[in-house]
DNA sequence: CTGTTAGCGCGTTCAC
DNA sequence: GTGAACGCGCTAACAG
């Protein structure tokens, strides 16, 4: 079946395209009867105004992009889910783009957006901090960016992240504070902007407590979960730590698993601590200590500013970082 | 700054706006070297083709929705992993919406995306099996439907599904052969299509047993997390059960807590086992029973046959049903 | 190979 | 309160 425009719909109502047209703003000047007449007509014949002609015409898209570096965490599906939520309420549609960790698409999809598909993006950034020249496209294209949770000390952008670290910092004294001498810090990567602020706040824990920071004891794992294992279970051989910090959640995991393989008593032998949204880390084996980030509410905030953004009651000039705090919530993995 | 159009790019390169049109599409005979100075000088001043003209003109938005009725479990997080997967692939951007459970935002998702935004729909139900005729628009305007997961039964289209019944038959003979005598059913509600088919496979398993089926101990637990903890509770103390098959995640976890909670061991005085994706079952404590179902797949699959739809390849009108088999894992929760 | 011309479907001036 | 005419930015058909 062909769908129906704006022609047909005002051909079988005898009037004219304009008239019709009116029937779908709401500013404009038409008798109310006409309007309910037309709407009628639309709803029975099943007319649409057609969204590319709308747009064309100069409206907006109404649809905002989230770019995120992974999916199926516990931590971004929840911020996604406070994005929706504000962007619902706004009325505005959500494209999601999912880089793999991978700034090359970080960058593909960027460009991508620029053909005028969206008004905004909210983006956790996937790289390090340098060089990131394609998110001047946004830019000249008056497109705002927000960033969430990760992002790029190089790009102008308002932020919105945790206060990691103070969380950081906080957690590893937590650490020390019940009896860790040899605490380690896992990241997937030392270079990526978030991994590098939590790494500070270990070591500056470390420094305050008067303990020489190991360059070993900070065990960059990588992304792949093979690869994890691999370099954990190496390195827990090798190093013999008796605390684990964990930038994130997928690498605690794997820990753990390996201390029930090896019959390595938590936390008597190993404490472990780590950033996660798991919403059941108390139900793990063992109740799993954690610093959690307030994810969707990040979600949610960022995507307010960035609608302030797009109705102007922002400027975009004074570039912000917010910092949500989050919560260390003790659980047997380290207090027993 | 002033987003830059074909016009002004063919007249500052002293050209027609056509041949710049061709310089972007693929198959149009235009000379190599006039190619690569138009590309050029786009990367140059920054222009993008406009998306909305081209689409009215002909072309399509390259666009599917997902229609999802809840969003942060793990199910859903995977699902949509699969689909954006075989989306990117494709080269098509994915749209999310969220109902909530609730049938009417589904309805007014489904009119919304009358309007030309999509191309295709995949989604998984919110809501019981009758009456939904908002989804004959989607066919009016040849716009595919795929289900995934949640169906509903009086809609024509093509739905990728676990084998629901098979596994929920073989997880309540699961429990009865390590010797439960009144293993209860959790539901959200018993008359939406999923937890129907997974209630049937209880109570055959039961029949086939040669055990009574009470209605009691079917437990409807509804949405709200709080009032699913509270039904819980009530209903664990007045009616004792020795088994729980909980037919989604959701309630098979605050049942534990109970259990924690009132100190009932687990699966001593209960045995426990659901419907889950939880990629760490086996390190919770107890190490918890798993129905799993093969979710990215089931996106996967299910966007696979929304672009054959898309592209032809397939014949809307023979509606299909897959079932991807879903696997019993069972753990410490109920063989101890 | 390239330029010219004519719409795509709609919203917005203007007149009336 | 309504209709006619124009153009948004682009692509396809047709010439050359």
């Amino acid at each position: 079946m062909k769908q129906i425009n704006i022609k047909d719909l005002a051909k079988s109502l005898g009037i004219s395209k304009s008239t019709v047209s009116r029937a779908f703003r709401d500013n404009s000047d038409i008798k109310p009867e006409t309007k309910v007449r037309i709407l009628a007509a639309a709803e029975e014949l099943g007319y649409r105004p057609n969204l590319y002609a709308s747009n064309l015409r100069g409206a907006k898209g109404k649809t905002i992009a989230i770019i995120i570096p992974e999916f199926g965490n516990n931590f971004f599906s929840q911020a996604i889910k406070g994005i929706e939520e504000q962007a619902r309420a706004k009325g505005y549609y959500t494209l999601i783009f999912v880089t793999d960790d991978d700034v090359e698409k970080e960058s593909t999809f960027i460009k991508e957006l620029c053909n005028g598909r969206v008004e905004g993006v909210l983006m956790s950034a996937s790289g390090e901090g340098k060089k990131h020249n394609y998110l001047r496209l946004l830019k000249e294209r008056n497109i705002p960016l927000v960033f969430f949770d990760r992002y790029y000390e190089d790009v102008e952008a308002p932020v919105v992240t945790g206060n990691d670290y103070e969380s950081s910092y906080a957690a590893t004294k937590h650490l020390l504070d019940l009896g860790c001498k040899r605490p380690a810090y896992l990241v997937v990567d030392k270079n990526i902007s978030i991994g590098k602020i939590r790494m500070q706040g270990y070591c500056d824990a470390l420094k305050d407590a008067g303990i020489d920071m190991l360059q070993e004891l900070i065990i960059e794992c990588g992304n792949d979960k093979g690869q994890i294992y691999r370099v954990l279970k190496k390195s827990f051989a090798k190093l013999r730590p008796d605390g684990i910090f964990a930038s994130v959640e997928r690498l605690a995991m794997p820990m753990i698993r390996i201390c029930h393989e090896e019959q390595v008593a938590i936390p008597e032998q190993l404490k472990i601590i780590c950033f996660s949204c798991l919403e059941f880390a108390d139900m793990l084996n063992p109740a799993l200590s954690t610093v959690q980030q307030p994810a969707m509410e990040m979600g949610r905030t960022a995507a307010q500013i960035l609608f302030e953004l797009l109705q102007g009651n922002r400027k975009d000039d004074e570039p912000q970082i917010i910092l949500l705090p989050s919560k260390l919530i003790p659980q047997k993995s380290t207090i027993g």
